[in-house]
DNA sequence: GAGACTGGTTTGCATTGCAAACCTTACTAT
DNA sequence: ATAGTAAGGTTTGCAATGCAAACCAGTCTC
């Protein structure tokens, strides 16, 4: 056996999460990715600064009237990276004992 | 969506290839691990270390002739955590796209 | 204008993963 | 004897992480 190669970044369970969650539609605001990860809003903030700092994820700051909205996408390079992972997990997953 | 539970401890890629290394056999040495899994001296000594802390492994240190030589075997605990986890994989797996 | 709320970001800190350096014992050569 | 090397691991040092508490800027309410 060897270390199988696997995306680390996604590797974190809070970053798969958001992922995830952003694969299903175009784009979703900082609030829905609140509610929907379960995640606290510091570790949401900061998991995502570090999925766009890799790529995959693009934010964009606007205001919904007065208040802020912070609008993030998954790029396309974050598309890809997810399905990689998954692929990468299925691996990982088929080579474990039963 | 929430945060779906997983075992940390097995989560780390080289603490999964040794858990499955060790679920093939009853027992195996130190240089059969490190063989094995490619990871470093020092960092299959640490994750040994912490997976014996866990109660996942149980290590026994005895000698080959005048050499020493560290035993590892994966407990019932570790057996179980390790299926376990395995299931939480296929899950998350299973919730993931396409 | 004092206080509270919204929508986030930054800070502080304990935990991690990693490999380089180290340690101990045994063997070998000089 | 002693210097050197190898085997089998462990410890150390350090950068990177995950997390939530604390913070901040703007808005709304009283």
């Amino acid at each position: 056996m060897t270390q199988p190669p696997i995306d680390r970044l996604l590797h974190e369970p809070a970053r798969l999460t958001i992922a995830t969650l952003l694969y299903a539609v175009e784009s979703a605001d900082f609030l829905f990715l609140l509610r929907e990860s379960g995640l606290s809003k510091g570790n949401l903030s900061s998991h995502l600064s570090r999925l766009e700092a890799a790529g995959y994820v693009a934010i964009e700051k606007t205001y919904r009237g007065k208040t802020p909205m912070t609008i993030c996408r998954l790029t396309m390079e974050g598309r890809e990276a997810l399905r990689r992972y998954r692929d990468q997990l299925k691996r990982v997953v088929a080579a474990l004992p039963d």
